[in-house]
DNA sequence: TTCATTTTTTGATATATATCAAAAGTTCTT
DNA sequence: AAGAACTTTTGATATATATCAAAAAATGAA
């Protein structure tokens, strides 16, 4: 698994220790279509994407889904505001695709935060990355038109924008379908 | 000053280590118009702000300033990318107020994270309490209408509202001035 | 393979907000 | 206190994008 390789990469843990951190990982597969965090469920999970695609999203006012982010890459996930404090999720989280995952509890990985400095620095400094990218995100779409944000999604996320579905997309930049659909006919 | 407790409830660190931690801040004012970081440089401090306030903003390809955030509580402000990174700044930090600050450098902060185990989990708690706010902003932005902006921001941070210029609060909501003009024109 | 369901495209129209321009008001400097 | 510089307001107009509606295409189930 690519688990290992992508802590390190982060910051370098002590074989033994990162033998016991990785120990608590438990694989998972879920197929497409599968809900791993549902609105007013509290979040118990935090996930390593090994291979696939998922989106959170959440239901406005109006009863539209609002795609918040989506997740293809080797990396972290989770409902982060119920991981983190423990209360009932605003969003649901769902596999647009077939998906391979490790998961571990919040007491287990909380633990693993007591046990080891290097663990909780790890913490610290993905907390940090997640940081960066939501920021990114944020002046990726203020002050930009329909057409500039479709543009930037398709040349950082590529994987993303070619095969999650386009009205997700379209809410994910903060546009309607129609919008992007006409877009993409504009090449 | 308001560091200690600031500390403490984000997670309780033991009287001896928070004492050394805290001789490492040093109490530093400015008065309104100082940058506390530019566009270029490396952003070397973490400041605790006890009083003031504060914007972080880049110039856009047009030559628009387009307000990041702001910030006037008690609480931990960076130019974060730049600072984490030790990477030059996309951005600057201005005061809008005269202000009070306490200041640790990168090295200083970084050997303290090494040092206390509490330290590096009150780093990485802060960091997931600044992923939660950006967060909150995108979902405030996203789908909602210049006036919906508005209101949610005047409710939020009243303060802020109130005490910013016009200009650049409507950077920050994405809208023009002369829309937030106009909106607030019409209560 | 066929039918039902979901997703995407296309068209016509409405509307919120941007843009440009200038006046009015406020703040800062000397 | 007066003038300069900056900020906010107001007006007229343009435009990108939303909305509503329906057809076309793609996907999934039996």
């Amino acid at each position: 698994m690519k688990l290992a390789p992508f802590i390190n990469s982060i910051t370098p843990i002590a074989e033994e220790e990162l033998h016991t951190i990785l120990s608590y990982f438990k694989y998972e597969t879920h197929s497409k279509g599968h809900q791993l965090l549902d609105v007013g469920q509290i979040c118990n999970k935090l996930y390593f994407m090994e291979k696939g695609l998922v989106r959170s999203f959440y239901v406005n006012e109006k009863g539209k889904e609002i795609t918040i982010w989506f997740f293809n890459d080797e990396g972290f996930l989770t409902g982060v505001d119920s991981f983190f404090q423990q209360k009932p999720s605003m969003n649901t989280i769902e596999l647009l695709e077939d998906s391979v995952l490790y998961s571990i509890t919040y007491s287990e990985l909380n633990m693993l935060f007591d046990k080891y400095h290097a663990m909780e620095k790890f913490g610290r400094l993905l907390s940090l990355q997640l940081l960066s990218d939501v920021v990114e995100k944020l002046n990726e779409i203020q002050f930009r038109t329909a057409k500039e944000r479709y543009d930037l999604m398709l040349k950082k996320h590529p994987k993303i924008t070619l095969r999650a579905p386009l009205g997700h997309i379209a809410s994910y930049l903060g546009i309607t379908q129609e919008t992007l659909s006409r877009i993409r006919s504009q090449f």
